[in-house]
DNA sequence: GCCGCTATGTGCGATACCGCACAGAAGAAC
DNA sequence: GTTCTTCTGTGCGGTATCGCACATAGCGGC
């Protein structure tokens, strides 16, 4: 947290006044998280949790016969196992990593603890909670409602939000398995941005070089959760900031 | 609350113990809630929360472009109205009733300050709390993988288990809207049902009439949702039970 | 350079769902 | 009863996506 270019840094973490802050920095562990680390799987009791730095965290549900969806994702704006707090220590999707990277990790009882002398971590978690939330809900309504092309642009806009480059480590592959369409579907897709010139990708990288254009060609929801999480968080921001 | 049947109270009013019982009793009014009536719109800053009694509420996105979908649904085990003690007080959907009937309404500040007061009410609505994630989860899991005939199968059941008894007043096109599909899909779908005996419906009631049935042809989303609920819901209910 | 693996591109038939148009049928209004 | 409205049923062409098969291309290992 000493970090000074306040970047890649964790937003909930940052928004901490400074005693709650000295409370928990000596039980922060800076970690390393791989592509496609599993933190946790379904129903396994949670241990740590995790405030991503400059990672991305997929909340992804798997299907019994191996198909998958992406339920929401995680970067420097929040915090990987909620349902510590929330009281169920654990839940029915995988949390993976989307895009390698740090994150500082935390014993569960650590924030639980903290959480529940019900200063100000809690009113940050519990308005983290709620744009999660929304997260989920605008999900489930681009999934039923939109293209994959407004999907993929929604997905490309979110996991930018997250990261400090315009730069992604991702096959079209595992774009896929998030969104929960075929590979195919993907590659036509982005075959469409990279001919636009909206992207440029090749064998897992990709780079957006016109995010305007991106933004046009997604659909509300993008919008709706951005517009979402800023209002919940950045309150909190401005409420703790003395 | 003196009901003395059992059946058609709200579970979460109920799992609270005495002393908090008898502090919220006094401020609980019992209000009739029609089909169709919006508890609130997205933004709106809320000022009451619901118990549902023998109602159903459901969450519901709308677009721009008027089409919407269901993200989640709140009977008698839960409460409308979270977002006040997650502290963004608005979302971004619509709180729908979707059955009529009967509903606790309280002072959104009563329940906020119950909930500060940090004791076994702040533990329940939490679970609860990821009880609905849960719900919002699996509505976009199923929205992208499933198709109309399971989703509805779905939506019946998870309706079912909200009501007291087997019926449902409910016309396809209402299905149609909460399920973000064609209404045309709805009649095709219900009528595969009806022909196997396992539903029977006439001009927006519905009788169903073999729930092993229902369970048997929807996809695995709704044990997903049941089971974690069941999980989430009745160990509260079992450790405040003294 | 060559091999092999992984990532990406493409084509094709199948299908689930949509959008629309309209027909019948059950109640409500009168 | 008759009329009107609402709810439900059905058909048809259009389209997004799927499932599969296979072709091509970039890159690491040797």
């Amino acid at each position: 947290m000493q970090n000074e270019t306040g970047i890649d840094r964790n937003h909930l973490l940052e928004s901490l006044s400074s005693d709650v802050h000295e409370r928990l920095e000596p039980h922060l562990e800076l970690v390393e998280v791989a592509l496609g680390q599993v933190l946790y799987e379904p129903g396994d009791k949670m241990r740590h949790v995790y405030f991503p730095v400059d990672c991305i965290v997929s909340l992804l549900y798997v299907m019994r016969n191996g198909a998958s969806a992406e339920i929401s994702v995680v970067g420097n704006e929040g915090i990987v196992g909620i349902s510590l707090f929330l009281g169920g220590e654990s839940t029915s999707s995988r949390a993976v990593v989307q895009s390698a990277g740090a994150a500082y990790r935390l014993r569960g009882w650590r924030l639980v603890d903290e959480f529940h002398l019900h200063g100000e971590l809690m009113m940050i978690v519990l308005r983290y909670t709620q744009s999660l939330m929304t997260q989920m809900a605008q999900t489930a309504v681009c999934n039923r409602h939109h293209t994959i092309d407004q999907q993929l642009a929604r997905w490309l806009l979110l996991s930018l939000d997250r990261v400090p480059s315009n730069q992604l480590t991702m096959t079209q592959e595992l774009i896929a398995n998030m969104l929960g369409v075929r590979r195919e579907g993907v590659t036509e897709a982005a075959g469409k941005l990279q001919k636009l010139g909206v992207i440029e990708y090749s064998r897992g990288h990709i780079k957006v070089l016109d995010r305007a254009a991106l933004e046009k060609r997604t659909c509300e929801c993008y919008g709706v959760v951005k517009t979402e999480c800023d209002r919940l968080l950045t309150q909190v921001n401005a409420s703790n900031r003395s």
